[in-house]
DNA sequence: TTTGATGCAAATGTTTTGCATGCAA
DNA sequence: TTGCATGCAAAACATTTGCATCAAA
């Protein structure tokens, strides 16, 4: 049977994600732990967060338009995405599962859950924003 | 100023894209098309889906875990994704725009909107997953 | 020892882009 | 004519994978 042994650069990944909220994505991930492990492997990284998603250990998001992101928080929540500077934070919020009655409402199949994501502007880039009207 | 030209390839992907319900990949896009122009190239399929995305007629879609589905139906609805066999499906639902101010409730951005969609087994699956259960 | 994990590099799959040519207006 | 759109091929990008080697148990 397969068993699973101890990595240093995997613990190093994990600790770095549970450490964070900046919900980085795999090349951010790696630039961090190479200040750990200077001689770690963009694969590598790769292949712990595969592992790690796989163990329930961080999540993937896929929320964005570009490379996937990570996050050490397994608790359930939600996420909102800035559409100004794409930082992407947590929500304060109380599950929504009765969307899925709702949607299946009027369905054939068998909906098991939803992923949604929350977008708009981040208090930094509303302060931006009002700033630069003022300026003018 | 720069104006749009009329192009029959444009022209093709648009109908296509209005004509099925399918939820296409870019590649199966191509695939479709070629039928009525055999010498597209898979770059201008790109390139058209993007133009017709950025000019609101129709929507690009990226709830799965591969590559990006184009839909022509461009009113607002929301999507099903079957975990076993990956088709989408159109949901009939009332939009859920109650969950904006749950979001909001408790952050400090500017929530204007969210993507959801739904998944779970849809009735073609769920059906062959009891004949398997009987034989079995 | 055994075998899972690593580093490296090559490969993959999707999407974008440069460029000469084609075609709509 | 003008310049947007095309076909083609190369490039870009994120991610995966093959393989020899390293290291945990």
């Amino acid at each position: 049977m397969k068993t699973v042994k101890y990595s240093r650069q995997r613990e190093a990944i994990k600790n770095y994600l549970m450490s964070t909220k900046e919900h980085p994505t795999a090349e951010m991930v790696y630039e961090a732990i190479r200040e750990v492990c200077p001689n770690i492997s963009l694969g590598t990284v790769y292949r712990n967060l595969t592992f790690l998603v796989e163990h329930g250990e961080i999540i993937r998001l896929r929320c964005g338009e570009d490379s996937d992101r990570f996050d050490g928080n397994t608790t359930r929540h939600y996420h909102f995405i800035c559409r100004t500077c794409g930082c992407v934070k947590d929500l304060v919020m109380l599950p929504i599962d009765h969307i899925d009655a709702i949607a299946g409402e009027h369905f054939d199949g068998n909906i098991e859950g939803h992923y949604a994501y929350f977008y708009g502007t981040c208090a930094q880039c509303a302060a931006k924003e009002t700033q630069t009207e003022e300026a003018g």
